[in-house]
DNA sequence: CTGAAAGCGCTAACAT
DNA sequence: ATGTTAGCGCTTTCAG
């Protein structure tokens, strides 16, 4: 395997010239760079990445630390959509990007680890594994990082999330500007942020539309977020004195069970009503009629947090917090206009 | 931050002496290994893993290469159970899993890139990105990989994957234990590898039942594997002059589509047909009845291709190939014993 | 059982 | 613009 020194003995240069060519320094002139490249490619010199890493002192690398039990990929796919996405940034700036499992208790003391034995630049965290203890070390300590998903208490960490209101708001102007008037919200329980936030995205657009009481929440379910509960608010609608021209559904089970409801009941989708839900996740595609979702593009989010904590490695300084990636609306069949009868 | 020296400092031995006592050398007294842990741990040592991977030649490393494009997390979550697989049983053993994107296009450059740079001690590649070229590249250059899933061509190279032919035997014997006698399948097109492989063991298993011709294969369909296909089947399968008394789909998609034709047409399940099918994602467990599937456990898939890689980097020799992991059947509601009308 | 010292292959500061 | 050289922090061989 060729070293450096081969490299140099071969071009009759000295390896700092190898080195400083190869690395593309502008003290080098471009003849010479140009036969330095030549001859390490006609050698086949590769670097060795492991004596770069040491001689840095940066090994140009990060790490995700997430949990990552059996059963993580079919329940949480958007976390590897993330991973994906993160992985993409970081390889294009010329990092890799390296998995760990880590659980919520262990959490802190392995990202102390991680740091203190220089074994990453920078760390990636999924929120669900985010303690306060970790948040509060995070505080103190200087470490490159990026937390994906926004804690659920104050911190002074810094974390990128998808903005889950704005999504609301762009479900409802959606179907507000179909013409519907009577719009039903179904969704998770008071517990479920996301389900809330949706929620008042919708309620904060509804209101403060150019025309306001056009188009009104006329109801509003909470329950567990599965298919059943998705199933019984369905007939609670159909049930209600003013049926809705349309309903939002806080996820993809409400929204399963939603539409399964109506169907049964023979209630057309889209043509008696309309139906937005979030995400395409796991089934909104599949679905019959495919459903109008608001879209986060989870990959773009990975991207995002690996082109940022890129930054924060090379400067430590920086105190970035809250960058939000934007939702989007992909119409498909569940959702059109209303149809007036005079 | 404190390096070896100052742990030697600190203890009064050589640097020498601290580096066996923290790795375990035998060679060293109880006594002062003891000692040394205990002055490295108050003065909050951690070996550099940087300088570690270098002076060891070793990155105890290992990279997951396959293609991560945006949206593999929702079509692929098999590919990430069994990277978090992998990564829990290289962590076991010390090592770390990288994650990096390549397409069939670059996988051969990659794989040398990798290697011939140190990034890593080994390689896991998904058959998806494995080429002929990489096959034949991987005979000859002694690189330390496993490939998860078999590759379609002859080769040479050292792969695991699930036994689907299996999974086909263990759902006919299911039905035949049941008391089936008239068994449907409906599979995906021939080029299908995996929904023929199915399809095979279901034959082999029918065939060399106790009883021959006490359960029998009554019906074949092919298609795309598609809700809609699997829904034409169903219908095809109403209409036989002898209906058969359960269903073997060789997919989620097949199943939901037959499922759903068959309650559709008031045909209930279990009760007058059972339906079974293989793995849980994307619907089965969301399907009213849940379905009784073959499942792989992927994740194990991967513990065993990363205990395997880590065997490989150990003893560059050793030439495994084929390790295959096996399906296991779960039982839910939408298969039962069959009611004979006398 | 312990210490001394030779690497590991490259980067980067400094000298020329 | 190029060469020289001092690290980078640890492992491991060899001598004692």
């Amino acid at each position: 395997m060729a070293t450096i020194k081969d490299v140099a003995r071969e071009a009759g240069v000295s390896i700092g010239t190898v080195s400083k060519a190869l690395n593309g320094s502008y003290t080098i002139s471009e003849e010479q760079t140009r036969r330095v490249k030549q001859i390490a490619e006609q050698l086949g010199y590769k670097a060795n990445a492991r004596a770069q890493t040491f001689a840095r002192q940066a090994s140009r690398s990060a790490v995700f630390l997430t949990a990552l039990p059996k059963g993580a990929a079919f329940e949480n796919p958007h976390m590897f959509e993330i991973i994906c996405g993160a992985e993409s940034a970081l390889r294009e700036k010329g990092y890799t990007l390296a998995l760990k499992h880590c659980d919520a208790k262990n959490i802190c003391h392995a990202a102390k680890e991680t740091m203190a034995s220089k074994s990453a630049d920078g760390i990636l965290f999924h929120a669900s594994v985010v303690t306060k203890e970790l948040a509060a070390m995070l505080g103190r300590e200087e470490i490159p990082h990026i937390i994906i998903g926004k804690p659920a208490f104050p911190n002074s960490v810094c974390w990128i999330d998808n903005d889950n209101r704005l999504s609301g708001e762009i479900a409802a102007r959606h179907l507000a500007e179909l013409g519907h008037t009577e719009i039903a919200f179904v969704g998770g329980l008071e517990e479920d942020k996301i389900s809330e936030d949706r929620l008042a995205g919708v309620e904060s657009e509804l209101r403060s539309r150019p025309q306001p009481n056009e188009s009104n929440l006329c109801a509003v379910y909470k329950g567990e977020s599965t298919i059943a509960e998705g199933k019984r608010a369905g007939l609670e609608i159909l049930a209600l004195a003013k049926r809705p021209h349309a309903v939002i559904c806080a996820n993809n089970y409400l929204a399963y069970g939603c539409l399964r409801a109506l169907q049964w009941q023979n209630v057309r989708v889209p043509d008696d009503v309309s139906l937005v839900t979030f995400d395409d996740y796991p089934f909104a595609l599949f679905m019959n009629p495919a459903l109008t979702t608001v879209s986060i593009d989870v990959y773009d989010m990975g991207v995002q947090a690996g082109k940022l904590l890129v930054s924060k490695i090379k400067k430590p300084g920086m105190r970035v917090q809250s960058f939000t990636t934007l939702p989007l609306l992909v119409k498909r069949q569940s959702t059109t206009e209303i149809k007036r009868c005079y």
